[in-house]
RNA sequence: GGCGCGAUAGCAAAUCGGUUAUGCAGUGGAUUGCAAAUCCAUUUAGCCCAGUUCGACUCUGGGUCGCGCCUCCA
C-alpha cells in the first residue's frame, strides 16, 4: 500500500483516497512573471513523478496545476516592460510549457489560470463574509479574520501567539490583526483596466491565496485528496487556504498534503530574492534535459538537493550507464527496432510503457516498494542500476525491456540509447569552430571508416592516433562485436 | 526570539536494530592489437557524548554544526 508523508500529520500515512480508485490532486503552480528556474523544475518533475506513479498504480487520476497570471510582481514587471499582463504572462505560459515538455513532464488534467476564476473567488470571498470570516476594512480591502478561525496554524505547526511573537515590524494597515490576510484587494489609482475587476466590494482583484481555494473545489471539489507544492509555500499561502476554503465550505479541505524540498546552490535555498538561482533554459544550454529530469529524481522528493556543475555531470556519467546496458541490448533487437522506426513509430512515446512492466519480477517488486514508500526515487533507481547489472551480465533482453518499462514509470529511459549517447556534449561545448567541423557526424563516420580500414592493415598507430583524435574532440570510440561505435564523453 | 528539518564513506544518496544499498571516483583482475564499455573482486561510512539493548548508523536524551519557515518565494 501507498503510502505518502503528510505534513498535515508530519508523518508517513497510508493513502486511502476519497473515492474508491480516483485521486484528485492539486499542486500550486508557477507566477508567471519570468523564465522558471531549477527550483520550479523541481516541483514539476516530482509531481509528475507522484502523477505517473499514481496512474501507474491503477487510480484515475485529475491533476490540476494553476497558473498565477495577476499579482504585484506581474503587474510590475508588466509596467517594466510597456506591455499587457496578458502578453507578459503568456509570453511566460509557453516558456513554462517548452520548459516543462523538455523536462518530460506530462501535462496536468487541468491549468487554471487566475484570471479566469474571478467570479468563483468572489463567491467565495462573500461565503467567508457570510460566515463571518471576512471583513471589509477601511482602506477598502476585504481581509480574512484569522483568529475567527479555530485550527489556523494546523499545517505549519504555527499558533498564532507564536507567529505573534516573531512578528516583524509592519506597515501601518487597516487589518484588525497583524496577522489577516488579504481577500480582495480595492483598485488604487493609475492601475490598469486589465488588472480590476468589479464586486460587491468594489473595483479590485484577488489577493494570492484566494485563486487556489477557489480553482480547487471548483475543479476538484470542496474536499480532494492531495495538495502539493514547494516547502516554502507551507506558511503562509497553504496555511491560509485551508482557512480559506475550510472556513467557507465548513468541511475537511485536503487529506494529504506533499511539499517537496528546495533547490541549492553552495547549501543556500535557490530564490528569486537572492538572486542565486540557474532558469531551466540555461542549464539546458548545458546538460540534456533528461539529466536534469534525472538529477531531479536521484534525490529523495522531501530531501534538499544541492545544484552544481559536478552534480550534474554525476548524474550524467550515472543515466549513461544505464542506457549504455540498454544499447547493449538494442544490437540484439534490432530487426523489430528498426521494423517499427522505419513504419515512422515514435520511438519514445512513454504513454502505455507502464503496461509493459511485468510486476510479479522481483526487481519491478522493489522498484515497486520503493515508490510505494513515500516515492522513494532513489531506492528505486537503485533497482534500476541493479537491473542494468543484470543486462550486462547476461545480455538478457528480459532485463532490458524491465529496465526500460520500469525507468518509463518515471519518465526516463524512453529514447533511443544511441541518441542520448550521442547528444550535444557537455565538456566541448563551447570549443572552436574547428572543433564544431571535427565533431560532425560525417567526419566521425568517415574517420571510423578510416581506423577500420587502418586497423585491417594492421596500422594500428594509424588506428590509435584517429582515436586519439576523436578523443580530444570529446568522441569516445566504442569497438564491440558489432562494430564500432561512438559517443560523446 | 518562536517553530521545524537534517548531519551516512573522496563526492552524491537510500535502506535497515544483527546479513552487499546504489551511482561516480580509487585499487586489483578478466576482457581488448591498444582502448572504451562490460564483468568479477576490493579500499573509503554513519557529527560528538550518554542511555536502552545480547547487539545501534538505525531507538531515547543532551550537545555541536548546517538549513528552512515566521515577508514575496516552488
Amino acid at each position: 500500500m501507498l503510502k505518502i508523508y503528510n505534513t498535515l500529520a508530519r508523518d508517513k500515512q497510508d493513502f486511502k483516497p476519497i473515492e474508491p480508485n480516483k485521486v484528485r490532486m492539486y499542486v500550486c503552480g508557477m507566477t508567471v512573471y519570468d523564465y522558471c528556474h531549477l527550483g520550479h523544475a523541481r516541483v514539476m518533475v516530482v509531481f509528475d513523478m507522484v502523477y505517473r506513479w499514481l496512474k501507474a498504480s491503477g487510480y484515475d487520476v485529475t491533476y490540476v496545476r494553476n497558473i498565477t497570471d495577476i499579482d504585484d510582481k506581474i503587474i510590475k514587471r508588466a509596467a517594466e516592460n510597456k506591455e499587457s499582463i496578458h502578453t507578459l504572462t503568456q509570453r511566460f505560459i509557453d516558456a513554462m510549457h517548452e520548459d516543462a515538455d523538455a523536462l518530460g513532464v506530462q501535462r496536468p488534467d487541468h491549468e487554471p489560470r487566475a484570471t479566469q476564476f474571478v467570479p468563483q473567488m468572489l463567491e467565495m470571498v462573500a461565503q467567508l463574509e457570510k460566515n463571518g470570516l471576512a471583513y471589509q476594512a477601511a482602506d477598502g480591502d476585504v481581509n480574512y479574520a484569522v483568529r475567527k478561525f479555530e485550527g489556523y496554524g494546523k499545517l505549519s505547526g504555527k499558533s498564532l501567539e507564536d507567529l505573534r511573537a516573531g512578528e516583524r515590524v509592519e506597515v501601518a494597515s487597516d487589518k484588525n490583526d497583524p496577522l489577516d490576510f488579504v481577500l480582495w484587494k480595492h483598485a488604487k489609482d493609475g492601475e490598469a483596466d486589465e488588472v480590476k475587476w468589479d464586486s460587491k466590494w468594489g473595483k479590485g482583484r484577488p489577493g494570492w491565496h484566494l485563486e487556489c481555494s477557489a480553482m480547487g473545489s471548483e475543479l476538484l471539489g470542496k474536499h480532494f485528496d492531495i495538495h502539493g507544492g514547494g516547502a516554502d509555500l507551507q506558511f503562509p499561502h497553504h496555511e491560509n487556504e485551508i482557512a480559506q476554503s475550510e472556513g467557507a465550505h465548513q468541511c475537511q479541505y485536503v487529506n494529504y498534503w506533499m511539499h517537496n524540498g528546495f533547490v541549492r546552490v553552495d547549501n543556500e535555498k535557490m530564490s528569486k530574492s537572492l538572486g542565486n538561482f540557474f532558469t531551466i533554459r540555461e542549464v539546458l544550454k548545458k546538460y540534456d534535459a533528461e539529466v536534469v529530469r534525472f538529477f531531479i529524481l536521484r534525490a529523495h522528493y522531501r530531501s534538499p538537493l544541492n545544484y552544481s556543475d559536478q552534480h550534474l555531470d554525476d548524474a550524467k556519467g550515472a543515466l549513461t550507464r544505464l542506457y549504455t546496458a540498454l544499447k547493449s541490448t538494442s544490437v540484439r533487437a534490432e530487426p523489430v527496432e528498426a521494423h517499427e522506426s522505419s513504419q515512422g513509430r515514435s520511438p519514445s512515446t512513454d504513454s502505455g510503457r507502464t503496461g509493459l512492466v511485468d510486476w510479479n519480477d522481483s526487481y519491478a517488486q522493489r522498484f515497486k516498494a520503493a515508490m510505494d514508500d513515500d516515492f522513494n526515487t532513489p531506492e528505486a533507481v537503485a533497482v534500476l542500476f541493479d537491473l542494468a547489472n543484470e543486462v550486462n551480465r547476461n545480455q538478457s533482453v528480459e532485463a532490458a525491456t524491465q529496465l526500460k518499462a520500469l525507468a518509463g514509470v518515471l519518465g526516463l529511459l524512453q529514447r533511443d540509447p544511441q541518441a542520448f549517447l550521442q547528444g550535444k556534449s557537455v565538456a566541448v561545448v563551447s570549443s572552436s569552430a574547428e572543433a564544431e567541423i571535427v565533431r560532425g557526424e560525417e567526419y566521425i563516420n568517415a574517420q571510423i571508416e578510416a581506423r577500420i580500414a587502418a586497423k585491417k592493415s594492421k596500422n594500428f598507430a594509424e588506428a590509435d592516433r584517429i582515436r586519439k583524435e576523436l578523443l580530444e574532440a570529446g568522441i569516445v570510440l566504442e569497438d564491440t562485436a558489432a562494430g564500432t561505435t561512438w559517443r560523446r564523453a
